[in-house]
DNA sequence: TCAAAAGTGTTCTTCGTACACCCATGA
DNA sequence: TCATGGGTGTACGAAGAACACTTTTGA
C-alpha cells in the first residue's frame, strides 16, 4: 500500500496553426524556470483544485500564450515516474486549433517566449514534449480523415485550394485536387459564395467557400460518414 | 492563482471478456466502502507514488478481481470537479481484454464481490462508471474495425464462427460469414490448424484457427492496413 | 503572351455486398 | 433421418484512383 499520494497533475496543450505560407506550425513557450529553463516546450502548467481539465487548458493558454483556441480535443496522459525530473507530474495532454489570425496575435506578446514552429522544424523540447507532439500529429492525420475538423484551422472563408493544401500538409502526401475536390462536395457541408479570393500574386482567382456547421451536424444525425 | 494542488490521481479499468455464451461482458467490483458502498463500480484505484499508470492498473486488477490481463490500453482521462463526491479525483481510464479463461478464475474468488455482466445488461453504476464503460465501448467497436485486437478476447485455438460471434457481439450487428471470412482471411495472419472444434452440441465441427501475431507484425510494417 | 493557379469528366479497377446450397456431425 | 451449425463462389453495383486540357488573372 503507498504512503500518502504525492502526485501532481498537469495540463499540456499541443496548438496547431495553419497558413499555405507557414505550413502546418505547433505554437511554443520557451521555459523561463528550471528545469528545462530557456529550452522550448508546450504551453500548459498545474490544474486548479476547482478547475475543470479543459477550463485549466484554456486558461494556461491564455496566460502563457495569448491564444484562444477554437477546438480542444483530449489526446493522453502521459504518466510514466520520471518524466519530470524533480517531482511526479501526470500530465493530461490536448490538443487544439486555431484560425490562422493567431498567427497574428502572437506577434504582440513577448515574441522571445511565444513562437510558432512548423511541424517539420520543431526544436528539441523539455520533458517528453516531442512524444506528446508526435501524439497529437499522429491523432490529427487520422481524425482528419473522418471528421471535418480541417475547418477549424482555416478562416471563415477559404479558396478550395487552401482546404486542399491543408490536407496535403497534415497529411504530408500529395493529394489529387479532382478526386478531393468531388468527394468533399458530395458530403453537401461546403457552401460555395460567389466572392473571390483576393490575389495573391499570379494565377485565376478561386471561388471561396465556407463550412456550414450546422449541415453538417444534420448530415451527421442522419448517419453521414465523413471519409476522405 | 491556485493554492497547493490537492487532486488525487487514480485509475480504473473497463475489463471486456467474451464468451459465445455469456457474450461480451464487464468485469464489476461492488464497493465495500463509501462513497457508493454496496454499488458495482469499475475495478481501479488510487496510484502509488512510483508506480506508472499501467502497473497500477495491473495491481489494482489483481488486488480486486483476481484476473490478470492480455492487452491494455489507456482510455480518456475523467476531470471534472466532483465527479467524487469527497475529493477532486481524476481517474484515468483504461480498458482491457481478456481470454475466456478469466470467467472461470473469478469463480474462485469472493464471487459476491466480482462479477462478469454482459454489456447489455450493466447495473447501475458507482460515479461516472456508466460513461466510462459507454466510452470503452465505442473504442472497442472502433478499433476492432482496424486493429486484430479481437484476438485477445479468444483461446488460441477457435473455431472461424467463434470470431465471427465475437464481433457481432462487439458491434451488435450482424455480419455476413461468407463476406467475413473472405476478408479476414485474406490478410493473411490467420493460421488454419488441421484440429476440429470440440463439440458442443450438434452440427458441423469447425477446424480451429490461431492468430499469428509476428505474421501480423509483419504485414504491419509493410505497411498493410487491415479493415474489417 | 506568358506564367501561375483554378476549374472540370471519364475510364478503369477494386472493393463491398447480396445471396443459397451442400456437408459433417450428434441425437 | 433430422436438426444444427460449418463451409463455400458468383454477380452486381459503388466507390476510389488515375489522368489532361481549358480558363482566368497578374506581370
Amino acid at each position: 500500500m503507498p504512503t500518502t499520494q504525492d502526485i501532481k497533475v498537469a495540463v499540456d496543450a499541443v496548438v496547431f496553426g495553419y497558413t499555405s505560407k507557414e505550413g502546418l506550425s505547433v505554437l511554443l513557450i520557451k521555459r523561463n524556470i528550471d528545469p528545462f529553463k530557456d529550452t522550448w516546450a508546450l504551453p500548459g502548467g498545474l490544474v486548479g483544485n476547482d478547475e475543470s481539465l479543459e477550463d485549466a487548458v484554456q486558461r494556461e493558454l491564455k496566460e502563457e500564450t495569448g491564444v484562444s483556441i477554437n477546438y480542444l480535443e483530449q489526446l493522453y496522459s502521459f504518466g510514466q515516474p520520471g518524466r519530470d525530473p524533480r517531482n511526479r507530474v501526470i500530465s493530461i495532454t490536448y490538443y487544439g486549433l486555431v484560425k490562422p489570425d493567431a498567427f497574428q496575435i502572437e506577434a504582440a506578446t513577448d515574441a522571445a517566449e511565444v513562437e510558432w514552429f512548423n511541424i517539420k522544424r520543431i526544436p528539441q523540447l523539455a520533458f517528453d514534449h516531442e512524444d506528446i507532439i508526435a501524439a497529437a500529429h499522429d491523432r490529427l492525420k487520422n481524425k482528419i480523415l473522418y471528421q471535418p475538423i480541417g475547418f477549424e484551422l482555416l478562416e471563415e472563408r477559404f479558396p478550395f485550394s487552401e482546404l486542399e493544401k491543408l490536407y496535403m500538409a497534415v497529411l504530408d502526401r500529395s493529394i489529387d485536387r479532382r478526386n478531393f475536390k468531388k468527394k468533399v462536395v458530395k458530403f453537401g457541408f461546403l457552401e460555395e459564395t460567389d466572392e473571390k479570393q483576393a490575389l495573391a500574386g499570379a494565377g485565376r482567382p478561386g471561388n471561396l467557400f465556407c463550412f456550414n456547421q450546422q449541415k453538417y451536424f444534420q448530415l451527421q444525425k442522419e448517419g453521414i460518414n465523413f471519409e476522405i
